[in-house]
RNA sequence: GACCCUAUGGUCUAGCGGUUAGGACACCACCCUUUCACGGUGGUAGCCCGGGUUCGAUUCCCGGUAGGGUCGCCA
């Protein structure tokens, strides 16, 4: 029988980072071996799910590529679903759960206890067969020696996370329950009630979690937990991807940057790490600038625009060949898209802003003469051309006595506000004769 | 408090009894370069501690310490 896998979210709001590699093992275990990714939501509180909550999982895992082969068409419970073994929301299963519970009590596996139902759990200790921590033999905890049964079913009727979820992996015929490993401990409950419902096991496999660069518990509350933040601050998927695959799993040859088809090649459980692993931004970050410098001109120019747009600068007022030029000169110069409006942000204002430093540096008393000759010079060159303009300053700063970076730096500030940005000569060119002279003129009055 | 998991440079990791402990990110220096970035070269930095086992432990065992998880009518 193929492998049947499931990522269980309970729809929450946001989709934890944490959650996020937990499908993303789930999925590559599933292409890695043919079997089926199943998705099914968790939404047994119905006081805190929403349809929005659910809608943030299903776009998370899409924007990730992470595509479910049962599962959910849309966010909304009583919607379509693809699959046979649904309804894949736990809200629509009550009957499910509730034929379950009858059978414990009848079988005198459960009682009811002030209302609820409680499930009847051994003492003895359950030995967790796990594919990654191997076999762990759990006790029980003082607590539970005092009262080892747990409650199944609330006293409003609802039933609890313990049961809905060894119900629905039953049911739908889960083989590999790959899941955060903080639910190894809870996994001796669930394995008592499997053997109570009478039927085998299916395997598990608890991967380690992520945690803060601190090494504290990645929470809801931290900076970075939630997968939207990357989706917001103009992340690429295949390099969070990516990423979210070095934490906790390697191929063991040293390879990191990997497409996702390779990953698909030699992903595999056993060789998933034991231990917790810190999220590192900075090597992300890394990752980012590999895939945003290899990316294909026309989403390179898509996600740009896009991200243009969120800063509110309509790039489309633009001619499509001058925004096409401008955003060559940045490509593979930036990590991040959310740094893009302000990295280039002068190609599309009328006015620019001066960088405070960079002004205390270039825009003093003795470079102006210098740049009163460039624009000259600019005026005059035969053609508006990067390798004409590079000739022409370069020539100018000979005359002048002056190395280029003389030139070149209050250039720069004058045209884009900033000391740093794009090739110079490229970014002259783009903008054309012009905006160029225009704004080294009004520079002027910036001089001390 | 009890139970469970874990422990290689700052971070992610390779290693599975004998290695000059390898790679990547980050960092530093230099080169390239009009800036930034990329790229190139070199460098700083590591086996948590204590006992065993062994001719020999980063590697195996035990203990400690530290970090994480769980013990809920949350999931």
């Amino acid at each position: 029988m193929k492998p049947r896998v499931r990522f269980a979210p309970s729809p929450t709001g946001y989709l934890h980072i944490g959650g996020a590699r937990t499908a993303l093992f789930n999925w590559l275990y599933a292409r890695h071996t043919g079997g089926a990714f199943i998705l099914r939501i968790e939404d047994t509180d119905a006081a805190r799910n929403s349809q929005e909550a659910v809608e943030v999982i299903l776009n998370g895992l899409r924007w990730l590529g992470l595509h479910w082969d049962e599962g959910p068409l849309t966010a909304d419970a009583t919607g379509p679903c693809k699959g046979d073994r649904g309804p894949y929301f736990q809200s629509q299963r009550k009957e499910n759960y509730r034929r379950r519970v009858e059978a414990l009590l009848s079988r005198g596996l459960a009682y009811e206890h002030e209302g609820a139902v409680k499930f009847k759990m051994q003492r003895e200790p359950i030995t967790v067969h796990d594919l990654v921590a191997g076999d762990v033999v759990r006790k029980l905890t003082d607590r539970e020696e005092a009262d080892p049964d747990f409650v199944i079913l609330r006293s409003d009727g609802q039933p609890v996370f313990h049961l809905v979820n060894v119900v629905d992996d039953l049911e739908m015929e889960i083989t590999h329950v790959i899941r955060g490993e903080d639910h190894l401990s809870n996994t001796a409950k669930h394995i008592a009630l499997f053997q109570a419902f009478g039927v085998k096991l299916p395997h598990y496999a608890h991967i380690p979690l992520i945690l803060n660069p601190d090494g504290t518990k990645m929470s809801k509350r931290d900076k970075g937990a939630s997968l939207a933040n990357y989706v917001h601050d103009g992340f690429l998927p295949e390099a969070v991807v990516n990423y979210l695959c070095l934490l906790g799993w390697s191929p063991k040859d040293n390879r990191e940057k990997l497409a996702l088809a390779e990953i698909v090649e030699c992903f595999d459980l056993p060789q998933i790490l034991r231990h917790n692993a810190r999220f590192d931004y900075e090597k992300l970050l890394w990752l980012q600038g590999e895939y945003a410098r290899e990316l294909a001109d026309d989403r390179f120019y898509e996600l740009a625009v896009h991200a243009f747009a969120k800063a509110g600068v309509n790039t489309n007022a633009f001619p499509l060949a001058y925004v096409k030029a401008a955003l060559d000169t940045c490509k593979g110069k930036f990590k991040t898209f959310s740094e893009l409006p302000v990295y280039a942000g002068f190609y599309f204002a009328d006015q620019i802003e001066y960088d405070a430093e960079g002004a205390k540096m270039d825009f003093v008393p003795e470079n102006k003469p210098r740049l009163e000759k460039l624009r000259d010079a600019f005026a005059t060159a035969p053609t508006f051309e990067a390798a004409t303009l590079e000739t022409a300053l370069k020539e100018t700063a000979k005359a002048l006595g002056v190395k280029a970076g003389v030139l070149v730096h209050p250039c720069r500030l004058a045209v884009t506000g900033k000391p740093a940005g794009p090739s110079l000569y490229h970014l002259l060119e783009v903008l054309g004769k012009e905006k160029v002279l225009a704004r080294i003129e009004r520079s002027f009055e910036r001089f001390a």
